[in-house]
DNA sequence: GCGTTCATGTAACCTGTTACATGATTCT
DNA sequence: AGAATCATGTAACAGGTTACATGAACGC
């Protein structure tokens, strides 16, 4: 649904080749929305057939050429209309969660393992949200400040879940579970049938 | 990848059929992970194929049969060897934020309203998660530790962007982005070429 | 009489990932 | 000599949504 839309969205910045528009969300649009270059491609023929972008082959010398997309009068408001539909949050889904629904049958060890890795890549995350925030400024324009907002998400999202991890870690470390009363077997627990 | 480990989970606690399942899905993994009874009969389907459950027919008057299913010593050492694989984060996909990042294409009116309905939401969904963890209480076992933190994560991730919709919506107000002093028209502005 | 719950599934479709495929240039 | 960057795409598959399909029992 929104992948054509993200797309839009770069595109309506000036225009791009698929190959920029992979770049760009490698880079920045990636943070809210990824995709690889084989979705791009193939959305993008699906843009062009509806008529929201034109597309020019540029001639290069010695480099392949390029197709350049730019957005149409068509395409812009499609983008409008878009923005006028109510959107729904992305809803948590992470199998990590449903590991810790089901501890008991998992393997104890490793979830301590993959809490603090966890826990890094949440930590680098949150770092690189900063940095580009950083960059932006005090934002004094409209487009800066959406930027800027959108980025915020992405910061709270990574600190939260960084905090989470660290307590986690606590609560679920060998002295914290041996103090559990209703124990049950650490390793390999088979449920009752 | 995750939804077939998800089922095994919900039917490692006691044997269940596929609507069960479903309904469980609607209820507490649902938090976690969501599928569709479709998907939930198409995978029970494959899981039997691969032994991992076991299915066993139910006659029942009146309503329809049910098929019940049960997992198998295969099943669970499945379960355990998933749970030793590192999960990758689920990352931030949001077109709400997609189109924040492109805000000067987008109907500002409309994103407000979207805004306040968001943390409307957020805070439903906040105030269930904060229900659901307090029923759990002071969690004594290591399988209530398990969900309460599962929980937790739920509601921090609720909360946060609960609190940010409404720092949003200040940022966002008409007299806050009259004061930029980098001002652009604010209704389907069409950028530059 | 009507909607809900119980209970199963199929089919078509859309979205997203992985791998395949090519080929020149530039940097190390 | 080998890797990275530029630049395009296709094909097969996996995961997920929507809609179709059926049918009895129970409560309002």
């Amino acid at each position: 649904m929104s992948l054509k839309y993200s797309i839009l969205v770069a595109i309506s910045e000036g225009p791009k080749s698929g190959y920029d528009v992979a770049k760009q969300f490698d880079e920045t649009i990636g943070f809210f929305w990824r995709a690889r270059h084989s979705q791009i491609y193939r959305e993008l023929g699906k843009l062009k057939e509806k008529q929201l972008v034109f597309a020019e082959e540029m001639q290069q010398t010695g480099k392949p050429n390029r197709i350049v997309f730019t957005i149409s009068e068509a395409g812009r408001e499609a983008l409008l209309a878009w923005s006028r539909e109510p959107s729904q949050p992305q809803e948590l889904k992470d199998d990590f969660l449903v590991q810790l629904y089901g501890i008991d049958a998992v393997d104890l060890d490793a979830l301590r393992e993959h809490l603090s890795l966890r826990l890094e890549r949440h930590r680098d995350r949150h770092a690189q949200y900063l940095a580009k925030h950083k960059i932006l400024g005090d934002a004094d324009s409209l487009s800066d400040l959406g930027r800027q907002l959108a980025l915020e998400v992405g910061i709270r999202y990574e600190n939260e879940w960084a905090d989470w991890c660290t307590q986690a870690l606590e609560r679920l470390s060998v002295e914290a579970v041996a103090k559990l009363s209703n124990v049950v077997p650490i390793k390999g627990s088979r449920n009752k049938a």
